[in-house]
DNA sequence: AAGTGGTCTAGACCACCTC
DNA sequence: AGGTGGTCTAGACCACTTG
């Protein structure tokens, strides 16, 4: 563990996920938590803030720390996950079919989607993934090569992240996501099992590491049945 | 304006919306900041760390902050957003006609989506949103009675938002949301134009209190063509 | 009045990036 | 080496809730 924060928010966290504490009780006073973790107060308010960033509390003040009900919503955080961590964390069958790997310098609309210049080399992939014997989910990625040199079908086969992140050492930060519901194109229709539906629900992401680089423009087309998405959103005040 | 953080986060978001700073330059470092507006540098961290939260700047160790695109998507941090804000947002011509309004006992169902006994009262409201003369969102809502007491058809027909935060003086903390794509039903049908769609996208949310008090169950069934959600999502580490 | 969280400070040391 | 952000501390005062 890197930090005391994130030592003491992992802590509570299990803590909470393993029902020590009850739903709708109080966790104890940010007073006794510097008692029990021997770090000082704003140690412990920062890692009470990323518990409650992360759904497991609400601050109240003058009363102290609600524990919120976990359960309610299966995750109760949104983030930026893989289709493989996704899988481990769901445990499904799953497989990944690479049906388009090659560079090419970026057209007008891929080099807008990438905050390139047009003619800059990225690298366009499509990917279907079947889980549980069903085709249902088409990913269309763009890739800038000036980020990631090299890229084989075999990694694209693998999980692209993992690549990334293990053997080239980069760390992903954030993703910015439109989700919006389309009709299925011909291509959708060649590659999905859609058992007769007429649409799909388009995720469109674009991702950035941790220097604030764009480095990856994801169309991912779902089919509507298999489509879910949880979000934990705190009121934004202006 | 309450708090010096919160000052100092205004003036910068302010700055960067009005493109004083280009995206992928930096931010002035903390030092030059705790200068300008002359706070501690914890102070100008926090502001620092709500931009980054909001989508206006990311942090990099031994560079600095850079500013982002703000406007590759066109809401970049989700939040709690009602109807009428969203409405005022975009500008819209929109229409609110309430189908249903009563107050009754929780079924099992209800009064395991409010948190609450079987039979205690809540309120159940449907509405139907018009927007530029079409029917595109059904809302199904359950409301609490022990949190708000009072409820007039005349209230659901303007904003019951603006009505709990103003007349009741309550806040509207946070939402877990989900989001599916499920079968139109004949409700579905018989109150929306739906222009031969035959799904329905629905998003469910359950809405809390500043206290942590749930109050309110809603599912948002909205006509697939008319649906868009932007997230904008930092990764999570566990 | 006592306890809780909310804000703010000044100073320290560390890890990382750039020159 | 110097600048940048990341973490941590001890102490202070304020605002809110509860008895």
């Amino acid at each position: 563990m890197k930090s005391k924060f994130r030592f003491v928010y992992q802590q509570l966290a299990d803590e909470i996920r393993t029902s020590r504490y009850e739903p709708g009780s109080l966790l104890p006073s940010e007073h006794e938590l510097t008692d029990r973790f021997q770090v000082s107060r704003e140690t412990i308010r920062k890692a009470l803030k990323l518990l409650s960033e992360h759904g497991y509390i609400q601050k109240v003040q003058g009363k102290g720390s609600v524990v919120l009900d976990f359960a309610r919503l299966e995750f109760p955080f949104s983030g930026v996950m893989s289709f493989q961590e996704l899988n481990e964390k769901l445990a499904l069958s799953a497989l990944t079919d690479v049906i388009r790997f090659e560079q090419q310098p970026a057209s007008s609309t891929a080099a807008t989607r990438l905050d390139l210049t047009e003619g800059d080399p990225v690298w366009a992939v499509e990917r279907v993934r079947t889980i549980e014997g069903e085709r249902v989910i088409l990913d269309q990625e763009l890739f800038s090569v000036a980020v990631i040199p090299k890229l084989t079908r075999e990694i694209c086969e693998k999980s692209i992240y993992a690549y990334i992140e293990g053997t080239l050492g980069l760390t992903i930060s954030f993703a910015k996501k439109e989700i919006v519901v389309e009709e299925a194109t011909p291509t959708d229709q060649a590659h999905l099992d859609l058992h007769g539906a007429t649409h799909v629900v388009v995720v469109r992401s674009y991702t950035y590491l941790d220097d604030a680089t764009l480095f990856q423009y994801t169309a991912s087309r779902h089919r509507p049945d298999k489509f879910r998405f949880v979000d934990f959103a705190r009121r934004v005040l202006q």
